[in-house]
DNA sequence: CATGAATGAGCATTCATTCAT
DNA sequence: AATGAATGAATGCTCATTCAT
């Protein structure tokens, strides 16, 4: 997923790092008002108020650019997430951190997190593997998901937790969290974010914690 | 989500019926194998072995053609879904169906699965609200949501299952199973189908079920 | 040098064959008038009088125009001279009817000696290989050089000429005969081509034909 | 033929003079790699590792670049062959030494040959007019065509070569040596350098030489 | 002297769509 | 019912050039 730009990726000069801020938040404001499909350069240069020769200059590519803008949403998120799980002591408070944190920053950054969803659905690798099939497991990249994973085997192997398959066990919580971040606006509606958050946790602890007597 | 094709949605000739089956036969392939980005009319025409002006012909636009598609792909799986949740009599026996076969039919039509994907992920209404973003819940055609709700709140009612919040616990479900479906190949490699189904049911049970003393 | 145009080479449809040879047209003009380095498709396209898109409709690719255009004056220019050069019987009146046919050719297409001269010096293959430098002299192609050959061999076999190295002698042929054309209107100043035509013929009459005694 | 460069032409600093001698390196590299249709200043900053602001600096213009090193290869090949035309006394030994000088020079020098062909081939002045058709016969600036005539000239008027239409002649020997030079590496093939020259002195001299009783 | 930043103009090409046949 | 022909608009991208630093 890793794709250079311009000049060997080195240390860019400061003007240059702030022309690609620029652009990424155009482009992330561009994602969000008209999608991926129309996101040309010339949409994307408009919100950023430049020409789109200077796109190009700064980017290898528009696909260049969208792995950029990708990286970085990704690293903004993780961040905060992980942040707040490494918080936590217990592998239960972990896991609630986890699911809090993840529904908390989607909802207070709505633009990104739609931006982050249309890359994702659109962006194809050269042979055409569409990024959200793509499995990244094992990718040391998946900072979440590989996360999500210690937490639950970490509960399972000190006693908070009891015997459940992990990989099935993570992919609801993703899915349960991602089944939020999708519809957006339209399940705050019927449930805010602090119900489906309790909610959640009430039910994957209860499939999953160990029963005192 | 609803558009008129060409010629007053009324009874099609046969032909036409016809013609329009193969055309969306060949926009699933066409965004299975090259994405909705890159599906253009071209290249759906290419795969059907017919002009792109018979496209223009037979469907009003190209939003056209991929609105009838996705009425298309969401009725047969709908079909294919809530015909087993009919078969059953209990609310639990319901709901079990309801996970099993949602499952079952993504796995068993991979590329009808993607293209659905894709056309959700890529559409958007005239003023620019992605699919899936609407809140189509009131509207009667979300019958999968509809029917997963009713099937919650008849466990509820007659007791089968405990008190919970119906619209997140439905969520939950939904996203659970979304995740798996938009993973696709990646993650059978970790959890095949048939365990991921039992680990979901498992978890959602222990979550809802009165549990007997 | 051979590459297919837009589908299978097949015979076209009449209509298409008649734009075709618009387009061909234009480009010669477009050629002559501004040279290659120019000649977008706009510019073509401006003194067809069409789109630019219908170029890229007819023909695959820019340099898929320029092969074809290359193809078809080469193709006229190597009737006319071998038409005349057949029309003789030996060796000697040959030879003489391929200088005078290759000068007057040129002389009477000068628009079309043009464009083959920016089409041959600015094409180059995928490795870039520029054309004039292309070795086809087996290339069954090169129907020109060939036949230059035969004739001199032909001379040489039978008596009419004396001994000589055959692609030497072709070479300088061929050299002066490209020098005339190179030139264009400058030399016609200096030297008529009737004139340059008899030296030329003289000049290797006097270096190869056998003297009699 | 002349155009300005930046500063008034006058003496240049030094460093500039050699900044001016690194771009014309990567200018006669970037001609022979790519050709002129491809040779954007990027390309030729590439190879010579400085940015293209630089080559703007210092020439006023991409074609006065190429201007001045058309004039530069000029005189590169100039110089070599008038040295060894003057070199000799009769006006035999010069057009000897004239052909197998312009001949020498051109398989010495590949990379400047290619670099000379793709300028005189692509410059054109600004009413059009392509560089190859220039008549710059009585231009001062064309010594070599002047040369040669001054040669064949004084050869006629001394006796040792007799009657002959001195422009066509000579048209006819720079016609084959050109032949040489633009074929290259194909023709090298079937003729070397040596035996060609040989074989062009040996018709000439059958042509125009005065034949001993 | 030299560059990175920036741009407007232009490039070949593809797009969805229309229309005569 | 179906197509080939045609186009205007838009695409991503490269170009030579300018300019502040």
């Amino acid at each position: 997923m890793k794709e250079s730009s311009k000049k060997g990726e080195g240390k860019q000069s400061f003007i240059a790092e702030a022309r690609r801020e620029q652009m990424f938040e155009a482009a992330i404001r561009t994602l969000d008002e008209i999608g991926y499909v129309n996101a040309s350069l010339a949409q994307i240069a408009k919100r950023a108020g430049i020409s789109t020769a200077l796109i190009s200059y700064h980017f290898a590519d528009k696909s260049d650019l969208m792995n950029h803008l990708l990286v970085k949403l990704l690293e903004m998120s993780t961040t905060y997430i992980l942040d707040r799980v490494h918080a936590e002591s217990t592998a239960r408070g972990k896991l609630g951190a986890f699911i809090e944190a993840s529904l908390a920053y989607q909802v207070s950054h709505p633009a990104h997190n739609t931006a982050l969803i249309e890359i994702i659905f659109n962006s194809r690798t050269p042979d055409n593997v569409p990024y959200y099939k793509m499995d990244d497991d094992n990718d040391d990249e998946d900072y979440i998901r590989v996360t999500l994973l210690q937490v639950l085997r970490e509960g399972r192997e000190n006693g908070e937790f009891g015997a459940f398959n992990a990989d099935a066990v993570a992919s609801v919580i993703q899915g349960a969290i991602g089944e939020y971040m999708l519809t957006g606006a339209a399940i705050t509606k019927k449930v805010d974010v602090e119900t489906y958050s309790a909610e959640l946790i009430g039910m994957i602890e209860k499939s999953i914690l160990v029963v005192a007597k």
